[in-house]
RNA sequence: GUGGGUAUGGCGCAGUUGGCUAGCGCGCCAGAUUGUGGCUCUGGAGGCCGAGGGUUCGAGUCCCUCUAUCCACC
């Protein structure tokens, strides 16, 4: 027990107003909670709508999100840095308003990017230097880097400049990756903190996750965790999963980390995933998510339904006049059959694209409502089965 | 009418001096994709090589006839 006291002490009394984390309910692990930022409130659990340069793929407008109920959008330090420049954003008042959203949004610290897009990199105790995946050019950046570029966007959310490991890494390469991480960490709140305290900072209230690492050795990861939540932030997020390694390793896991991080602090899994991982991580504890799969997925005409996911290209919908799904409130799925979309997609109509992200955002935003719902009656569970069987169900019949 | 060119999977083409189960791109049919380059990757189906005849151990490749089509000229 006396382990549990940092973790416990990290959570321990909002580090300002904003950040304010409150549990409504909890079944199990699984918690319903809402996170109080300057950009408003945040009910989780929660799915993010993923938009890496300020803009969700396939023409999905600020109009449309509010649309189909989304709480929270991702976008990434190193994508904007990059294209038009932090820089840029800043002169122009920040994330917020460059894009028309006055609703929380987390940015990406870039760390993820620089691992897995940019090559000729090099990393060092002080960050990483590596070249642009668009024109070249060399650029560096560190923990410092990251957080002044997070605060020149003026995200409601910054996350930590982290490494996140190849999923082939060894075990000491991974040991030593993830105790750098950690020190990264350090120079992370330290740098947030300077510049929340200066005048002119966009967004002085905004909040700082950091990012446990330490791919499939469960060890590596509760060392990690201790070490993290001595460094007092306002959420803690699990990075380098779902990069390879089974579905039972994930969960193992997320399963063995969730109690080394603060239960009073929001966790975050990065960049997961299908319906189903989304199910089991809230079970097991996680209450933010983001996925790039519903809009890339959306883009290539794999579209989430309660029967599982269906594959708008196959010629089986050719003459399919039924919606996407029956029942769905989306723009999509109100008024347009499946074939017309199949035409649009293959037709490479950028329509095509559109309703269906805007049909696979719906779906995720949907269920998570539904996930706050069950929560809220104690009935996850039931939920969940129920959930989880009727996409199985329906992805039987179609094979 | 004369001269020349071309006929190879749905479309566009490769196929060496004739040599084993005829390839490629696109399309088609499926499957991958987890802190996003709208990309990419992996499989699969589909061809009596225009028709007929000949030379040869062996013809998509060479010869003859026919048919279709294109170009130039009259």
């Amino acid at each position: 027990m006396a382990e549990r006291s940092a973790a416990d002490k990290a959570g321990q009394g909002g580090r300002r107003g904003k950040g304010m984390y409150k549990i409504i309910r909890t079944e199990g692990r699984a918690k319903r909670a809402q996170l109080e930022t300057v950009h408003g409130t945040i009910q989780t659990p929660v799915f993010m709508n993923v938009g890496t340069v300020a803009a969700i793929k396939g023409a999905v407008s600020t109009e449309d999100l509010e649309r189909i109920g989304t709480q929270v959008q991702l976008s990434n330090t190193y994508h904007l840095h990059v294209r038009p420049g932090d820089q840029v954003i800043r002169q122009l008042g920040g994330l917020h308003r460059f894009m028309s959203w006055d609703r929380p949004i987390l940015t990406d610290s870039g760390g993820f990017q620089v691992f897995s897009l940019a090559s000729l990199r090099k990393i060092k105790e002080e960050g990483v230097f590596f070249h642009s995946h668009i024109d070249g050019r060399k650029i560096f950046m560190g923990p410092e880097e990251s957080i002044r570029i997070q605060s020149n966007l003026g995200s409601t959310i910054a996350m930590a400049f982290d490494e996140c490991p190849s999923s082939v890494a060894d075990r000491r390469y991974v040991e030593n990756s993830a105790a750098r991480t950690a020190r990264w960490l350090a120079r992370c709140r330290a740098e947030l903190d300077r510049l929340n305290g200066l005048e002119d900072t966009i967004n002085r209230g905004q909040l700082l996750f950091g990012i446990n690492q330490g791919a499939v050795y469960e060890d590596i990861r509760i060392e990690h965790a201790k070490r993290i939540t001595e460094i007092p932030c306002d959420g803690y997020a699990i990075g380098g999963l779902a990069v390879g390694e089974s579905h039972e390793q994930m969960y193992h896991i997320i399963e063995e980390t969730v109690p080394w991080l603060p239960q009073d602090k929001p966790t975050y899994l990065m960049g997961v995933g299908t319906p189903a991982n989304i199910l089991e991580a809230v079970e097991r504890g996680v209450d933010f998510f983001d996925c790039v799969y519903p809009t890339r997925n959306g883009r290539h005409g794999h579209l989430y339904t309660n029967q599982g996911k269906i594959n708008l290209f196959n010629a089986r919908y050719e003459l399919d006049e039924r919606p996407i799904e029956e029942g769905c409130g989306c723009p999509a799925c109100a008024r347009y059959s499946r074939a017309y979309i199949r035409h649009l997609l293959k037709a490479k109509e950028m329509l095509g694209m559109r309703l269906c992200v805007l049909h696979n955002l719906y779906f995720y935003n949907t269920m998570m409502r539904e996930i706050r719902d069950a929560l809220e009656t104690g009935t996850y569970a039931a939920y969940k089965k129920r959930k989880l069987e009727g996409m199985q169900a329906g992805e039987r019949e179609r094979r």
